[in-house]
DNA sequence: CTAGTGCACTGGTCGGACCAGTAGGCTACG
DNA sequence: CGTAGCCTACTGGTCCGACCAGTGCACTAG
């Protein structure tokens, strides 16, 4: 051991005692969403600094997604309630700046997809199976109305699915990741000459799964959800990095 | 249709139109890792804004962990290369937000390190083996050594399997939900009465899960691999919200 | 009682100022 | 000639004061 560690004494600026102290406000849970927190001129009198380091603050709570600011609003900064918006946008980053490839995006799809299929079978209550039925159903009738009403209903049963698999964080990660993969490739989709097919095939994989589910069978649902977003996706990833996909279909 | 749809003109900032533009030279690679932003007082006759509203872009943008500034340093803000610390920011803040309960992050663990390890079987050249084998050698001599050796020899481990996924996003997310569960947990670890025992018992998993990988069986390695999981951190999640985990051990 | 106006606030932006810190050139000393 | 140390010209961090365009509310005039 030997004497006390000493740590380097990093300068902690202004602001960031300010985030700290705000964050932690809103964290523990003294300041809920929806309240407001003081005017940027009442927050400089309590921090006792000056009306700049307050804002820098504010803007990172903004870029945290913790509050939002309105000009002219007589109150002051809304704390906002907690949305993925911030876990959306440094996945995005990341999506761009590490290069991940559709073919990696997809691939996590199925991987949380069908572990929240699996979850989902072991505590399906009818209330979730309804959902889902619902979702397939509005898929069946949006074949015809267009491709933006198919890909919602899609995203409403995979976003039921996540909800009964009973993990918050599988569920946020679930629609942070679809919607990255969608903004890559929704024009794409849109333009399949053979998306009607497509569609078609997808709901009858979408059925199956659910009276997978029903049926109580998790490893399966789990099996045919995997199988339904590879044949789904598999056309709009480079043919070589598609083995990645196949490595998860057993 | 009917004529053009008009869209609200969202009144934007003149801060965000900074943080835009220096993103998207960024994130385009325009700019890469190491090379320096102008000064403020450079970037604001460029803007040509005002010094305040440089400032306040710089915070959002190194609250997204894209640059650092430095003060006193000679030349401007330096661009980082990308590391998850956003991520694991927004992530933490929504564990804490949301309450996600350890159960859950537990089991999104489980959920990704045995898809890791079932693609790491499909992909396993001779250098990811060493690897694992390598962390495994080094976890058992830890157990003399202290917990503190321990638990990175067990990183290392972990996180040779996520490299070895091929997968980035499965090794980062590992890696953020990872530290976030040690953050709420080491000290417990750390104090656990039986703590040798349960790495000897963790050792042994993880040398089950090497040979099955070895051979080539990725279910196996994938189940084994929740087991081990469960086995070590079982005893911190709260009874009633073990079933949730046992639900992955088929 | 209501419609309209004005006021007192808000956040957004600007400009200027000062400070402490850094790096690199310059000077003076060995 | 080489080097140690100072000096200066920058940097970012913080503060101050000011102005503007909005917003909501109270008050007023009809």
């Amino acid at each position: 051991m030997g004497g006390p560690r000493f740590e380097p004494v990093r300068a902690v600026r202004a602001y960031e005692r300010v985030v700290e102290q705000v964050e932690e406000a809103i964290e523990s849970g003294s300041l809920s969403p929806g309240q407001r927190l003081p005017s940027e001129r009442e927050l400089m009198v309590q921090f006792s600094v000056s009306r700049s380091t307050v804002r820098e603050a504010l803007r990172v709570l903004q870029a945290r997604g913790l509050v939002r600011s309105r000009p002219g609003d007589p109150n002051g900064a809304e704390v906002l309630p907690f949305t993925p918006a911030a876990l959306h946008k440094s996945m995005t980053t990341l999506a761009r700046v590490a290069e991940l490839s559709l073919a990696e995006l997809v691939q996590f799809r199925m991987v949380l997809d069908s572990s929240a299929i699996l979850l989902a079978t072991r505590l399906r209550g009818e209330e979730q199976l309804a959902e889902m039925d619902a979702a397939v159903a509005r898929m069946r009738e949006a074949v015809e109305a267009g491709h933006d009403a198919f890909g919602a209903a899609d995203v409403a049963f995979h976003d039921a699915v996540a909800r009964a698999s009973g993990n918050k964080l599988i569920q946020v990660c679930t629609d942070v990741v679809r919607s990255i993969v969608l903004g890559l490739i929704s024009e794409k989709i849109a333009a399949a000459p053979d998306r009607v097919a497509l569609m078609r095939q997808s709901i009858r994989h979408h059925e199956d799964v659910v009276a997978a589910v029903r049926a109580g069978d998790g490893p399966l649902a789990a099996r045919l959800s995997r199988k339904a977003m590879y044949d789904y996706y598999a056309g709009y990833v480079p043919a070589d990095e598609r083995s990645a996909l196949r490595a998860l279909l057993e």
